[in-house]
DNA sequence: TAGGCCATCTGGTCCT
DNA sequence: AGGACCAGATGGCCTA
């Protein structure tokens, strides 16, 4: 549906997206616009400019004042009301061509914004060529994305999967939820979303097989009781891997409340080279070196995940996801590579 | 076929 | 005056 090329420059640092598209390439849809016309169909809008300048010329001289000419109930012309300019050919023609100018700025405009999306879109997790997240998914994903990490900063500890992945998820539909959750190798029933779309934990987490808790019960994370669940409450952390976790680090997690530890004056905090080694390639290479391991994976179809969806999780699967901390070395990303390829 | 998503057109408003 | 921005309307496409 784009008319023009989405992989245009980062034009998300541009302040005004379609000022971004010079004048120059306004033409070519701007003829398509003036195509449909009946007149002027040969001539350059320039050419047109100067017609029609000449047409004000004698359009002053044409146009008449008119008064409401349609008599009333009595017969009698109007005489009230607002003087109005009888339309002459050219200044119709004239509005015409404005409007039709307006509208390739228009649409330029938007093909400006839709190419921010665009970029938007790779930098958030689950990006896919061929399944694209719709705009306000998008949007909204950003946000969690950004609200995720910056609990993650503040926090300055290696995150939980699923509390990450339920903030990422919070609010999105279940399509979207289902995607996040492909891309992660989740399975998607392992966090459901509530009809106020809020991201519930219902289950076991996929991944305390690969990394159980230290903790006696070991069916039951901290801050749940022994074998059940109460999917009420917001997923709480789990240790693994013999790290610590707060228990507490996404309580009242909730991109729309604000973030609890972003109450300076410097929020969100966004230290990237202290903590994290962020770093921007282009796309192509995100599946090489992306820190965010989640970028760049292929999803095959908008299948909802179910209980023998190939994106479960299993003993065997690695950890999809390499959000960590310079001072804590984590396993090597090429093992995961491979299942995020797009 | 209904609903979601999208591009485009359009008129209004605001700003320079 | 002209351009940017915005929101409503409309029609097309796709999917469940």
């Amino acid at each position: 549906m784009l008319t023009l090329p989405i992989d245009e420059p980062d034009m998300m640092c541009e302040p005004r997206f379609g000022a971004n598209y010079p004048r120059e390439t306004l033409p070519e849809n701007l003829e398509r616009d003036l195509g449909r016309r009946d007149s002027h169909e040969e001539m350059s809008n320039s050419d047109m400019r100067e017609e029609l300048e000449d047409e004000d010329i004698s359009e002053r001289e044409e146009d008449e004042d008119e008064r409401e000419g349609e008599p009333d109930a009595n017969g009698l012309a109007k005489m009230r009301g607002p003087r109005r300019k009888k339309q002459s050919k050219g200044r119709h023609e004239r509005v015409k061509v404005r409007r039709q100018e307006a509208n390739a700025r228009e649409r330029s405009r938007m093909h400006g914004l839709n190419a921010a999306l665009e970029s938007l879109r790779k930098v958030v997790p689950c990006y896919s060529k061929t399944q694209k997240l719709s705009k306000i998914e998008t949007l909204r994903l950003a946000k969690n994305y950004i609200w995720a990490l910056s609990e993650t900063l503040s926090a300055g500890k290696r995150p939980d999967l699923l509390a990450f992945v339920q903030t990422l998820c919070k609010g999105l539909s279940q399509p979207t939820t289902n995607l996040v959750a492909g891309c992660l190798q989740l399975n998607a029933r392992n966090f459901l979303t509530d009809h106020n779309g809020d991201v519930m934990f219902s289950g076991r987490p996929p991944y305390d097989s690969m990394y159980p808790y230290s903790g006696s019960d070991v069916n039951a994370p901290p801050g749940h009781s022994s074998g059940t669940v109460d999917s009420s409450k917001p997923f709480r952390h789990y240790n693994y891997g013999g790290a610590a976790y707060d228990a507490g680090y996404y309580e009242n997690a909730s991109p729309e409340g604000g973030s609890p530890h972003l109450d300076g004056p410097l929020s969100p905090p966004m230290n990237f080279n202290g903590i994290f080694s962020l770093k921007h390639d282009d796309p192509s290479d995100y599946s090489k070196s992306s820190p965010y391991g989640m970028r760049y994976c292929g999803v095959p179809s908008r299948a909802t995940l179910g209980q023998n969806s190939m994106y479960r999780a299993s003993p065997e699967a690695r950890f999809p996801y390499d959000l960590h901390l310079r001072s804590q070395p984590y396993q090597p990303q090429a093992e995961m590579h491979g299942s995020f390829h797009n």
